[in-house]
RNA sequence: GCGGUCGUAGCUCAAUUGGAUAGAGCAACAGGCUACGAACUUGUAGGUUGGGGGUUCAAGUCCCUCCGACCGCACCA
């Protein structure tokens, strides 16, 4: 079941066709075509159209004339007379108020649908493959990919939403060398429980986090490795902290309200021959040859700067090799539009994605979305961030700091392509700074209003009452803004832009408050009092709808 | 050197993909609670959208060129 087209919509449409027929006989030769935006400015009416700019030319007039016109021929039509308060011609753009009862029968229509208001406006759209905030088992999650991770789980929340079957996904990337180092720090970080002096490897991972892996490595095995070869201690020690590390990842991954529908090992891509498939179905079409050694995917032949090695000349598969498998399964598994969601520091990467997929023979069907970078600032000072270095700063300790809301909310408040400096102490400092509870408040506001008005009004409201009595400026505009919701969760999946969402729910929050201040809820005439509470609780579940979107709560009180 | 992303108010960010006088929050200043939560609200101030050129009715947005920041350019992951 999606969302009915709702009566300012359909009035909007009523009135972009009527509007059309007047252009027609104003303009004969010309074929005009209404659309109607939501105008930059509330003064500007409730919608507005710049047709009179491409009518201009055919009838050889300044746009501003042939708005008068066709404004003029409106406001004489019976028609629109009962759809709309206001229709006026400013600067060329025509603009429109609608009557006060169409958006009555919004509300209206709006309270009837409840919680499926805004859901289901993609019931058709392809299957999605999303993957984000894969990394390196060999650390703790940073606090950078806690933008990745709002990011993605807001997006994949936002897409089922709207009725779209979506995959998240994440790729442990077990099968490189990185893991072979953070074995070997783990085991010298093991040695040196009884041997001080015992070395730690100089590339290895400093990070005061490996100490306790080893601490419970020695309680479950004792010393029986302290004499044992490399080779028989290596894969132990990078397993069990592969292990330790994912286990953490995931752990921080649910206390931030982010699930995962699959987490891909890269080395299991490997043992089961997804990889070797993968290079094989390549080498099937002749995508492939032989150079220096090395086997090399011809990249260039899809767009790539450069072809690619897929196997090393001691015959070991690259770090790519596994991508081509890892992309060929989401594929097989069934998804039918591939989202990636990348590091900064991997936008080089977008071309050689792109190229694997149209080899693949479905091309056109990956995005890749590059994260920008955060630059994290602790009272005014740049705090360095470097895993190697191990200075780090974990995702984990500033969920302790800020809370889960105030950070999921903030990491997605800026578009994905926009850098971003996140100021730690001052999250810590002044959280009220924090637009997340402004939006909060709104909602815990009118949860308070609910439990104060007499539980007769409250039951009579939710009963779907008469709306007449809603007829204020700030009531009619609260109420083209909760319609809003099916546009914006749809931009939200179309466009990968999930700061949108963010921004929607400030935009109701002021819309609420300023209503709030300005009319009074709980008066002594009953159907102005019901009218009104309906538009509050309207209001609160949008609200929360839009919260739990993006992964932060609805609270009732604060 | 080649390529990518970006540059918007003092700070953090928007701008519905080419539309109107470039908007919000925070910070600053001045108002508003003997009625439903003041974590709110009403105002004021703050800009040559890094500089310059071009395309058209219209450019923060598209093209060219400088300046600057970050990041890529491995048979690392």
């Amino acid at each position: 079941m999606s969302t009915p087209p709702l009566a300012a919509a359909a009035a909007t449409q009523t009135v972009a066709t009527r509007l059309a027929q007047l252009a027609q006989e104003l303009v004969p030769e010309s074929t005009p075509r209404i659309t109607f935006e939501a105008p930059r400015h509330r003064e500007f009416g409730d919608f507005s159209t710049n047709c009179a700019f491409s009518l201009a030319k055919s009838a050889r007039q300044a746009p501003q004339a042939v708005a008068n016109q066709l404004v003029e021929r409106a406001k004489n039509d019976p028609e629109l007379h009962t759809l709309l308060s206001e229709i006026e011609a400013v600067a060329g753009f025509i603009n429109i108020r609608l009557a006060p009862s169409q958006w009555q029968a919004t509300l209206d229509e709006i309270i009837a649908a409840g919680k499926q208001f805004g859901r289901n406006t993609l019931a058709n759209h392809p299957r999605v493959s999303l993957e984000f905030g894969s990394a390196n088992p060999t650390g703790p999650l940073v606090v950078v990919q806690g933008r990745t991770l709002s990011i993605g789980a807001t997006l994949a929340n936002t897409l089922r939403f709207c009725g779209v079957n979506v995959t998240t996904e994440w790729i442990i990337n077990d099968a490189g060398n990185q893991l072979e180092t953070f074995g070997r720090s783990l085991y010298a970080r093991y040695r040196q429980h009884t041997d001080p002096a015992y070395p730690f490897p100089e590339d290895g991972y400093p990070g005061s986090y490996v100490e306790p892996i080893a601490q419970l490595l020695r309680a479950r095995d004792g010393a029986i490795w302290e004499q044992a070869e490399e080779s028989a201690w290596l894969p132990v020690f990078s397993l069990f902290g592969r292990d330790t590390i994912v286990a953490d990842q995931q752990a921080v991954c649910t206390r931030f309200g982010v699930e995962y529908d699959c987490w891909q090992s890269e080395r299991e891509l490997h043992e089961q021959g997804a990889v070797q498939r993968g290079i094989a179905a390549l080498t099937a079409q002749g995508l492939t040859y032989e150079a220096d050694g090395a086997l090399w995917f011809a990249a260039t032949q899809f767009g790539d700067d450069k072809d690619r090695v897929l196997a090393r000349s001691d015959g070991r598969p690259t770090y790519y090799a596994g991508d081509v498998a890892y992309h060929a399964d989401k594929y097989r598994r069934g998804a039918e539009r591939l989202i990636d969601i990348l590091g900064p520091d991997h936008h080089g990467y977008i071309g050689r994605l792109k190229a694997l997929v149209a080899a693949l023979g479905k091309p056109d069907t990956l995005e890749v979305l590059i994260a920008q970078q955060m630059t994290l600032i602790r009272n005014g000072e740049l705090v360095s961030m470097s895993k190697r270095a191990g200075q780090i700063v974990t995702l984990a300790d500033v969920i302790e700091e800020v809370g889960v809301d105030a950070a999921r909310f903030f990491f997605i408040q800026s578009s994905t392509d926009s850098p971003l400096t996140f100021d730690l102490a001052l999250a810590k400092r002044t959280t009220e700074e924090n637009p997340v509870f402004y939006v909060q408040y709104g909602h815990a506001r009118i949860a308070a209003l609910l439990r104060k008005a007499p539980v007769e009004r409250v039951a009579a409201a939710q009963a779907r009452p008469a709306l007449a009595p809603l007829t204020e400026p700030s009531e009619l505009a609260l109420i083209r803004r909760l319609a809003e919701l099916p546009e914006v969760v749809t931009g939200v999946a179309l466009h990968n832009a999930p700061h949108r969402l963010a921004k929607y729910a400030r935009d109701i929050a002021t819309d609420f408050h300023q209503c709030y201040a300005h009319t009074r809820v709980l008066t002594d005439d009953n159907p102005t009092t019901e009218a009104r509470l309906a538009l509050a609780i309207a209001t609160k579940g949008i609200l929360a709808t839009v919260l739990t979107l993006a992964g932060v709560s609805a609270p009732e009180q604060m």
